[in-house]
Order: C-alpha cells, then sequence, then structure tokens
DNA sequence: CTGATGTTTCAATTAAATCTGAAACATCAG
DNA sequence: CTGATGTTTCAGATTTAATTGAAACATCAG
C-alpha cells in the first residue's frame, strides 16, 4: 500500500510477528486435521512450537480466540498424544506448555498407535471373512462355486495388501528402509482378471 | 444357534456371502472414511472389488442401503479418482460399475494429488511467513531480536520438515526405495533448545 | 478456614458434514 | 412424440462433531 520506512514501528512488527505465527498454525491446524486431528491441536502445537518461551493455557486462548474449556481439553488430548508436555515455573501458579520439537517422535507415535493398529483390524476383518465364505460356500452349482471362489481370492487380495502395508508401516517406525516396490506389485495380480465386454455409449 | 447340517441351504449359503462382504465393505468403508474420504466411497469400492460382475448403482443402493442420490453422488465422486470405472452391458440401459484393482494405482493417485499437494501448499506457507518476519524483525530491543530470530530458527524447521516430507512423497510415487532415516533426523537439531525451569507439582 | 486464581468437566449450543427424496434431466423403444 | 426407465442435482433434513460457558473442582496464600 503506502510507502514503507526503513524502520517499522515497534507495536506492528510484533503484531506482524504474530500473525505470522498464526497464519502458520492455521496451516499446521489444518495438516492435523487432514491427518485425522482436531485442527485447534495442530493450531496449539504450531504455537508452542514457534514461541521461545512456554505459554499458559490463557496465552494460547486469547491468540487462538479459543474458549477455556477447548484449550483445556485440547491440552489434554496433546498431552495424551505426547504432543506438548507441561512445564512450570518457579512461583508461578498456571500450568504451562511447550512443544515436543522431535517431528518423527510424533509421527512415529502416531505411525504406530494408530494405523498400525487400523491395517491390523483391518487385516483381521479380511481373515474372518474369508472363513466365513469358507464354510458357507460348501456345495451350489458350479456357477455358485465359482462365484465363491472368485469372492475368495479377491478377499485373499485384500488380505496380502494389508499384510503388506502391515510390515511397509512396521518398518518406517523401526527407521528401516523401505521400498514402494512391494506395493507397486499389488494389484498387478488381479489386473489379469478382465473380461466384462464393454461399449461406449452416449 | 441349532445345529449344522451338513451342507448348508442354499439362500442361507448366499446371505452368509453377502454379509461377509458387507463386513469387509464395512471395514474398507472405515478405512476410507480414515485417509478422509467419505465412508461410503469405501464401501461401494469394495463391493465392486469382491464382486465377480460389476454392478448397477441400483444393486449398490440396494445392499448398502444408500439412496439413489447418494450412490450417485458417490460413484460420481469415485469415477473421478479412478477408483471405479463405468461399464455397460449390450442391450442394457443401466451404467454398470466394477472395481479398479491395482490398489497401488489408487494409492499413488492420491499421495500424488492430494498429499504432495498439501505438504507443497504448507511448505510455500513457510516460506512466506518466515519473509514475513524477516521483513517485521529489523531493529528493536535486543530482547526482541533474540525472540525473532528463534522464530524464524523454528520456521525454518517446519519449512525443512515440509520439504523432507515432499522428497520422501515424491520418491514414494516414484517407486524409488526410501528410508526412514531422513525423517529419525528431524527434531534432533532443535533438541538442544532446553532452557525452561521446571518443577514438580501436586 | 477463606478468598483468589487457575483448571477441568459437561450439558447445551453451534457448526459442519452427510444423506434423503423429489424434481429435473436424459435416453431409448415404440 | 410419448411413456418407461434410469441418472443427476440440490434444497432441506438428519446426523455427527466441535465449541462454548458456566459450574464444579483444585490449589495456594494469608
Amino acid at each position: 500500500m503506502g510507502a514503507k520506512l526503513q524502520e517499522t514501528p515497534e507495536p506492528q512488527r510484533d503484531l506482524e510477528a504474530l500473525s505470522a505465527r498464526l497464519r502458520i498454525a492455521d496451516v499446521i491446524g489444518n495438516l492435523m486435521e487432514f491427518w485425522g486431528f482436531k485442527r485447534g491441536m495442530g493450531r496449539i502445537w504450531a504455537l508452542c512450537y514457534t514461541s521461545p518461551k512456554a505459554l499458559s493455557a490463557a496465552d494460547l486462548g486469547a491468540e487462538l480466540q479459543m474458549s477455556a474449556g477447548a484449550v483445556s481439553m485440547t491440552l489434554a488430548e496433546l498431552t495424551k498424544w505426547g504432543v506438548v508436555r507441561r512445564s512450570w515455573l518457579p512461583g508461578d501458579r498456571r500450568d504451562f506448555y511447550d512443544a515436543e520439537t522431535s517431528v518423527w517422535k510424533l509421527i512415529s507415535r502416531v505411525v504406530r498407535e494408530r494405523e498400525l493398529t487400523l491395517v491390523r483390524e483391518a487385516k483381521e476383518s479380511f481373515i474372518a471373512a474369508d472363513r466365513a465364505l469358507q464354510l458357507a460356500a460348501q456345495g451350489g452349482t458350479a456357477e455358485e462355486k465359482k462365484r465363491r471362489s472368485f469372492e475368495r481370492e479377491r478377499i485373499g487380495q485384500l488380505r496380502s495388501i494389508a499384510e503388506t502395508g502391515e510390515r511397509l508401516l512396521s518398518a518406517l517406525v523401526a527407521g528401516e528402509a523401505i521400498s514402494a516396490a512391494p506395493l507397486a506389485v499389488l494389484g498387478a495380480a488381479t489386473a489379469l482378471y478382465e473380461d466384462v465386454t464393454r461399449r461406449r455409449r452416449r
């Protein structure tokens, strides 16, 4: 807009610095939300991470425009995940919070406790479904048998995908090198199953 | 409940097979939802994937208890992502849908178009915030300067995390081998910043 | 103990995401 | 063209998740 002076006035510098941090907080909030957490978790972590001193719940609420209740609940959740730590200052009754700085620690914990659990549960479901189908599939016409065998083949495929995912995630959190190759192979096996007649239309 | 005969009656076999597939559909629906898609997308894909023949919109709605509108919208979205394909049978006016079977194709497309975009946007935001801070940070007391420099250091760290993530995801979708090591290194650099006095309480 | 200060909890509200059902639209056969 | 069949759209309803604000709870100083 107007002409810029050599030196920005002090209060304005503060405002600009804060708003830069708030913008970052929103970006990280969106990332976190995308990852399946609440937006507020990312916002609070980001503000702590970019602050040289630990912040109080009241600070966070004021800067992020969150109610005391929301701040408290969000901080509880963040603490549970090891994303922020509580700290105290001598002679101050308030709680302060500072950010866990090792992002890898955070990621690997989440992957271990959440994604890995999820993929394992999925694998178990596939195994259970396959067993159920196997029991139900005795007898029937040739046509029916063919269909059942197709279903079991596909479910077996899902199971093997889940197992591959489980191995990759385990390797990842163990810090091992992984290759996308085993993933890329998935689906190649089933790609040959193509016998549906198609025709263009419209 | 009652005693099981050697051979399950036919209608019951069908019901059990369908319900096994529906259970799987729900599991995959949950996985997909977790991944940031709508639950219905996973359910429809799973049903198609485990079906030997392409299914009509009406079939899907009936089996998954979804309204025609929901099925239509969900199929549109799935088609957009290349997760199901439309097909036609000669002499039949209805549309049929079958599943993309290469799961890797699906994953890599999503990672490329969604996660990679997201992490790039985040990186740009960090760069922009750093620039803004740099401009705002001229002058001020020694104390202020120290704070600004801390903020910029942390934001630079975020930027480098985003860049590492970008490299890893790129390598992943390119099918290259990747290692968790570069991730594990993240945060080690900032871990040294510890000067807050703490005391136990309660 | 009592009052001041700070935190947590939770029922009620608000907001966001999702689904429905009916109307509009398309296509085809006769 | 007309009626039958199938698909899409979208405003409103429903469901689900997040947020508030106030009361309950804790802790500490005096």
